[in-house]
DNA sequence: ACCGGAGCCTGTTAGC
DNA sequence: TGCTAACAGGCTCCGG
């Protein structure tokens, strides 16, 4: 669901409305939300910061404030943010209000309730493990390998993993293995070097993609004003199961992977 | 250290 | 047609 493309382009909707702003409080109805404190306590600490940078790692939201702390929220699976005004009616599932000084509010709605928010000192504390970002400069084929060290499960579970790649999520994990040409059940200490390459290369081809398409609006994702992204329209393999293979025209197949439905072409995806 | 599976959640969909 | 059970997948936690 919301993945790097869906959050960055959560983060460029957002930065225009939010940059600049300061928070003048905070109301919440679900506290399991705030992962770092009580709301009351998120509510005594962000009250008087100012909004200095609107960012992204991996799969989360960063806004860098003027008093030093980095607010960080996690869209999760039904996670979604708008910034509206304060008289607009609130939508169902709105668990986390932050007003702001220009009669605006940031609305977090999280239908199913996974989505986290935290306010900390120091931003390691949440994204310390996170592997490397896929779409910056550094994300070479000599990174990409280094991530390989020390790992053998297969590679469909190995792109879900944060810690190898950030921000690959089910949709592009299936995509990515499709354009690399790689099977999902593949060990991945069995890669043939060339194989890490096709791979490293389908990993930022299918996330930019994505980031230009202004996400894939499969199950309930739309953007913060609510219209539709449309890599949806782009995909090659996602939910495409029994449909041709747009390369070799087998049927895509569909098989679930540590308990993620995974959908691949059986002739151009070999073992 | 690494891996796989359970659990968290609720709206939607599949199946009887 | 109306009900229930399974499913969707982001991440964390736990045991092996």
């Amino acid at each position: 669901m919301p993945e790097l493309p869906e959050v960055e382009t959560t983060v460029r909707a957002l930065r225009r409305p939010l940059l600049g702003r300061t928070f003048t409080g905070v109301r919440n109805y679900w506290p399991r939300q705030i992962a770092t404190a009580s709301p009351e306590a998120l509510q005594e600490r962000i009250v008087g910061q100012q909004i200095e940078t609107v960012d992204r790692r991996g799969k989360y939201l960063l806004f860098h404030l003027s008093g030093g702390d980095t607010l960080i929220i996690h869209l999760r699976m039904t996670g979604h943010l708008s910034v509206v005004d304060r008289e607009a009616p609130l939508a169902s599932h709105t668990h986390t209000i932050f007003s702001l000084d220009d009669s605006r509010e940031l609305r977090f709605r999280n239908v199913r309730k996974f989505g986290r928010v935290y306010l900390v000192a120091d931003p390691d504390e949440v994204l310390g493990k996170l592997g490397p970002e896929p779409l910056a400069p550094g994300f070479t084929v000599e990174r990409l390998r280094e991530q390989f060290q020390g790992r053998s499960k297969q590679m469909k579970s190995l792109l879900l993993d944060q810690t190898f790649v950030a921000g690959i999520g089910n949709i592009y994990a299936d995509e990515a293995l499709f354009y690399a040409g790689i099977h999902p059940e593949r060990p991945a200490d069995t890669l043939t070097e060339a194989e890490i390459v096709a791979l490293h290369q389908a990993i930022r081809k299918v996330l930019q993609m994505g980031v230009e398409r202004e996400g894939a609006s499969i199950d309930r994702y739309v953007k913060p004003d609510g219209s539709r992204g449309s890599m949806q329209n782009a995909v090659a393999v996602y939910k495409r199961s029994e449909q041709p293979c747009y390369r070799c025209g087998t049927p895509i197949r569909r098989i679930i992977l540590g308990g993620r439905s995974t959908h691949f072409c059986p002739i151009c995806q070999q073992a």
